[in-house]
DNA sequence: ACTTAAAATGACTAATTAGTCAATATCAGA
DNA sequence: TCTGATATTGACTAATTAGTCATTTTAAGT
């Protein structure tokens, strides 16, 4: 009966994450959701007592897994240079891969429907990412710039680059990924 | 009587812009934006004969005036480096002066509220954009990306720092959006 | 002051909404 | 097979929605 339940919940997050991206948080209805995942319109109210838990559950869960990806084999990295690239490699490709949730943590991470409580969860996530700055700057590796500036300059980068890639379909994305890293890496690092 | 029209117009404008840019498109009735607006529901409808023509003119508007600003005074600079800095500054102070305008344009360049002709319309006005990056790779002082990674880099780094100015709220304004060109320069220039 | 055409109004409607709840279905353990 | 706790259902409700339209108001020209 576990599985059950999981499956149902699961279907209900992947139906609200297609929907919502496509249509936004009031542009999809409830009932839309529910009838997407293949589950009742009652039954949504189950695992999600409210239409916005359910929108902050899904943006905790995908921002989640972007931290965790983003992260991934970064410390093994010998080099600065080297670290900055794997995880701007971890990211894009993860966007490229996972097109609504990219789509959809860019639509909502400023939406008033995601509450200041996810945020603030979610945010301890990403400590990493900043931490990650901070030594750029500490050992002169980055420009003097605030360290807020390179971390949004570097994701919002790794936005630019996914979207380009999957607008203007290049012929070869890891030329256009490394080309994206070129950029980011000649504007951000000192001299 | 012409005067009146324009002014009503205009408040409905004002108001679908705070409201829709607050709340989304599905997230605001008509009935509140005429609200702020301060005129009856029916007249909303003389202007705008339905929600979705209302948020298809004031993107429109709002883009305009942006295209507008954008390439003001830029053939007038000496270098290529001048004139993209004057555009940089023309982007990044037109979007600190109109915040929602700013926050707007960002949130629905890629709804699909806004129709594909309304989109086309708008493009058209951004020719010297795409025109100017050309050039930069004509002459050599841009590196060898593709025209489109470079407008949308350039674009989307000024939204960057527009939101790090006005969310970090730096003691120097002016530094933080030198250093934003110097990033961006960095980053596209050749060499 | 009178005329007239355009502009403004807000009560109204049919459709849709988030969320409820009493009834039904499921299934693990005895 | 029976029991009881839990999961699922969908008809239902009260509230809200975009858009309509008959009526009233406005104001320019005479």
């Amino acid at each position: 009966m576990k599985k059950q339940v999981e499956d149902k919940k699961a279907a209900l997050l992947e139906a609200a994450l297609k929907l919502f991206t496509e249509r936004g948080f009031h542009g999809t209805s409830t009932a839309q959701i529910s009838k997407e995942a293949g589950v009742a319109t009652g039954t949504l109210f189950n695992y999600f007592p409210t239409k916005e838990d359910l929108i902050n559950g899904l943006y905790f869960e995908v921002k989640e897994e972007l931290s965790r990806r983003m992260g991934k084999d970064v410390q093994t990295q010998k080099t600065y240079k080297e670290k900055l690239r794997k995880m701007w490699y971890n990211l894009v490709e993860w966007g490229i891969e996972n097109q609504e949730k990219f789509h959809f943590v860019g639509q909502f991470c400023s939406s008033p429907y995601i509450s200041s409580h996810t945020r603030e969860v979610v945010m301890e996530e990403y400590v990493f990412f900043h931490d990650l700055a901070m030594e750029g700057l500490k050992n002169g590796e980055l420009g003097d710039y605030p360290p807020e500036m390179i971390t949004s300059m570097f994701y919002q980068s790794s936005r630019t680059i996914v979207d380009y890639i999957l607008h203007s379909e290049p012929q070869d994305r890891n030329k256009a990924i490394e080309d994206g890293f070129q950029v980011v890496w000649k504007g951000v690092s000192k001299k």
